[in-house]
RNA sequence: GCGGGUGUAGUUUAAUGGUAGAACUUCAGCCUUCCAAGCUGACUACGUGAGUUCGAUUCUCAUCACCCGCUCCA
């Protein structure tokens, strides 16, 4: 048994039809990445059992889906806009790149705060100050240029500045802006939350390492409302629900950590901040990466839209009639992160006694494919198709005819195919067909009738 | 975006200033009654573009992509 890396993993979800290359035939796009026919099985597996877990499954929580596409001035409000785009200038003599906001905060000791500067009067104050790099202690900056994460289009026929409008770079916003929604149609009293997957888009300074930073990506979150005071024991709740629900996935306990920001890292208006963290072991000296954040928002997000929107966000408690602004826990996780993680305590190169067998031991609620129908021989392929036709209305599976049983089990075990269904010359007489296990390669005798309930089973999560 | 590295079939690779050979995979046929069998055959590659040259996969330049750092985050 040897000890999956990274890269390996990487090569086994090309080769086997999880992930392409985006626009390869055309010399790709940098860091676009398509989900092929196994990758996208896996991937809405896993945003099942998201939903499951934390929508379906809670009494508290419901799901929706907002647009894309938003009024700009959400994002004036979410602070997007203006001062999240990073300040970032260059030295020219080093090449090192540095914020310019953060070079002034720093040379000040924090007593200068240049948030709300515009590029120019950050520029003069560095030039005024003397502030030199401290990398190599020249003074030789390229002029400041505005980043901005959010990539821009435009609405309307007409490209005129007044139909700019931006790709949502986070999924929550669209849930703050209709909490009241929800919360009047939904009849929801405190606490409760809104969950949504969906797609978000950041123009990174730096993507990369495979999927694990896109400028695409889909974001699985919660916005989980509470009354202010009953935030800190749900923030608790939270971190350890996703913990355990990354552990009942088949992500090894060994290999997460959490990890609290300290006072520096968290955001003025974050009441606490933790990042789940998987191992991914990419490169050298970056073994963890971040996962899952899990953020005690406080009434930050709810009251900014108050605020620009200049409709009320408060929520009357039903037995004092005390109003307020809820407090929010958003526990936030990428879906192509997760699927990153559970391939890479999935992949195993098992020794046999004359080979190795490669085995993704995928849990089954997340394996692309359920089963696979095999016929004994291609003799029978009329009968096993006539198996497969007749379950494949419950459950995602496949069918292969070709080369050896043996051969046959082991492209299944590649693909983490948690059950093989043979179909052999005494199904017909006994009316059975023997399963065999891909985790434990032992093979049981299974009447027909009762597959499909032997198969649901066994893939519950 | 900046610095460094890499680029030959799906994968791993060989050779070469005269347009590429293999293994595994895949596919077809034969065979095969439960864990990568065998036999026969077939498909598929010099990332892209330009330059030098009689001729370039090989040399030069550009470009694209990937990997490692800087930075950031789900």
């Amino acid at each position: 048994m040897s000890k999956s890396n990274f890269e390996t993993v990487v090569n086994h979800m090309k080769s086997t039809g999880f992930v392409y290359q985006g626009s390869e035939i055309y010399g790709g796009l940098s860091n676009t990445w398509d989900f092929g026919p196994l990758g996208v099985e896996l991937k809405d597996n896993l945003k099942k059992a998201w939903w499951q877990k934390f929508i379906q499954e809670d009494p508290n929580n419901v799901g929706m889906q907002s647009a894309i596409l938003m009024n700009p001035q959400v994002w004036v409000a979410s602070g997007h806009v203006g001062g999240f785009s990073d300040p970032l200038m260059d030295c020219k003599s080093c090449k090192t790149r540095y914020r310019a906001d953060q070079l002034i905060e720093d040379h000040s000791k924090g007593e200068v705060n240049p948030s709300g500067w515009s590029k120019e009067e950050m520029k003069q104050y560095i030039d005024d100050n003397h502030i030199n790099c401290p990398n190599c202690g020249k003074h030789d900056w390229t002029d400041i240029r505005e980043f901005n994460l959010m990539f821009k289009t435009f609405q309307g026929v007409t490209e005129d500045s007044k139909s700019t409008i931006y790709l949502r770079p986070e999924t929550a916003q669209g849930i703050f802006v209709n909490f009241k929604n929800v919360q009047r149609t939904m009849r929801k009293k405190l606490p409760f939350g809104i969950g949504q997957i969906g797609k978000s888009f950041r123009n990174e300074i730096t993507p990369g390492n495979f999927i694990f930073r896109t400028r695409e990506f889909e974001q699985m979150e919660l916005e989980f409302f509470c009354k202010p005071g009953d935030d800190i024991q749900w923030y608790d709740y939270y971190k350890n629900y996703c913990m355990n629900f990354l552990t009942n996935i088949g992500i090894k306990e060994d290999n997460l950590r959490l990890r609290e920001h300290d006072a520096e890292e968290l955001s003025h208006y974050s009441n606490g901040t933790s990042d789940i963290e998987y191992r991914y072991q990419i490169g050298k000296g970056n073994d963890w990466g971040e996962l899952w954040g899990i953020a005690d928002r406080t009434d930050f997000d709810l009251t900014a839209h108050q605020n620009e929107s200049k409709k009320s966000l408060e929520y009357q408690d039903p037995q004092t009639n005390e109003k307020y602004v809820p407090y929010c826990i958003e526990p936030s996780v990428g879906v192509e992160r997760m699927m990153l993680a559970v391939m890479c305590d999935a992949y195993e190169e098992e020794a046999l006694e004359n080979d190795t067998r490669k085995v993704l031991r995928l849990h089954p609620f997340l394996a692309p494919y359920k089963a696979c129908i095999l016929p004994l021989s291609k003799q029978l392929a009329d009968e096993a198709k006539g198996l497969f036709g007749s379950l494949a209305s419950s459950f995602a599976l496949t069918y292969d005819e070709a080369g050896s049983i043996g051969k046959r089990y082991r492209r299944q075990d590649e693909i983490g195919t948690p059950f093989c269904i043979t179909y052999d010359f005494d199904s017909k007489e006994d009316n059975s067909v023997t399963v065999r296990d891909r985790d434990t390669m032992e093979q049981v005798r299974i009447k027909i009738d009762e597959l499909e309930s032997f198969i649901a089973s066994k893939i519950k999560l």
